[in-house]
DNA sequence: CGCGACGTTGATTTGCCTCAACGATTGTGG
DNA sequence: CCACAATCGTTGAGGCAAATCAACGTCGCG
């Protein structure tokens, strides 16, 4: 499957677009092949492109004043990924997105997202649907966040990404879910006393 | 200025939609009174609109396995507050959407605002960005969480939203800032001592 | 006026971090 | 292809930020 076809594919879900729309909107993506541990945005430098995964896996993370460093997210395939923040205002980056594996991605740039967005009502819906279940989603994290504790987020999280946990290195996961790798490893080993 | 007034101010800042349309946009709320601990969203009840506060505070938050209540987020003047995970997949909610004080809102349902979106692509962007700066807020808090301590976290709000922290009761504050009645009791009056 | 909601303070506890040391695994240059 | 260095994960000891528990002061309002 080609990286057209994954994009197409993640369209199609939407039962939104025409075929030819389809056509369309995977034409103003270009594909990118990316080698491990290399960055996609760095901080100071603003995010020109959404990122969108046809293999491989990404982490986003900042830095903190301490040095050590804070995973936002992940994406594997049929995920997207960028420093929103940088991207949607076309402001500097304050955060880190870099390859965990070799990868491949389809990535737009800033100003023909907004041509494509202008162009077709239906395109403009499809990254209001994004923005939206992005939304959700990380409402869904911080309530993790505020109401877990580090054992339950790391039960959890396995739970519902197994395959996803499985390939990442622990340091990611455990920023991830707002703990050390330290504690992470003592959880997994049930080296963590319970009650 | 009245609850429409309210709203037309707030869409002019889009610079995007003519006169006629902000019209037709507001025309699709409705004006609604809603007194102190009022209630306008409850766990396991489907969101069925969104919200804009006219005049008055409201605060979402969850309960967590304990008791303890988690405020997610405020909303005074000139914000939008609902369950939005309930309120975009229509399902169940698991949130409370409760008034502060006594409020007026100007409200959306969600057929409504679907029919909106449909009959013009610049109310599609509306919502659209209304989500996509929902988006980054949300990150930038997760950030934050992650990265600051109770303390830094509460002179952060303090400095950003001293308006907003003025008419909010502490325990929905720090909630919210992650942190408990008593320690942000301790915080305010520098009863935590520093390094 | 009296009760319930809200905020404060101190004593104690605890969940998670920090620091340090050490295997295991991966990667890389000679 | 091996040797050595990084990187990554594990384990334990000790420490700290924030929670918990408990008691009490205060204010608003029915």
């Amino acid at each position: 499957m080609t990286g057209a076809d994954k994009l197409k594919s993640f369209l199609e879900k939407f039962n939104l677009l025409t075929e030819a729309q389809i056509h369309e909107f995977v034409a103003s993506f270009t594909e990118v092949k990316v080698k491990k541990r290399q960055y996609l945005v760095q901080p100071n430098f603003t995010a020109k492109s959404r990122h969108f995964v046809v293999s491989g896996a990404f982490r986003s993370f900042v830095v903190g004043d301490k040095g050590t460093d804070h995973t936002i997210s992940f994406a594997i395939e049929d995920w997207w990924i960028t420093d929103y923040n940088s991207y949607i205002y076309q402001q500097p980056a304050t955060m880190f997105v870099v390859a965990l594996e070799d990868s491949i991605i389809l990535q737009i740039d800033y100003q023909q997202e907004q041509l494509l967005k202008k162009s077709n009502h239906n395109f403009e819906t499809v990254f209001r649907i994004m923005a939206e279940r992005g939304l959700a989603f990380q409402q869904r994290r911080l309530i993790s966040n505020l109401t877990q504790t580090a054992e339950e987020r790391y039960d959890h999280f396995i739970e519902k990404y197994p395959q996803v946990a499985q390939r990442l290195p622990q340091y990611a996961l455990a920023s991830f879910l707002g703990m050390t790798t330290e504690f992470l490893s003592k959880i997994r080993n049930h080296k963590v006393k319970r009650k």
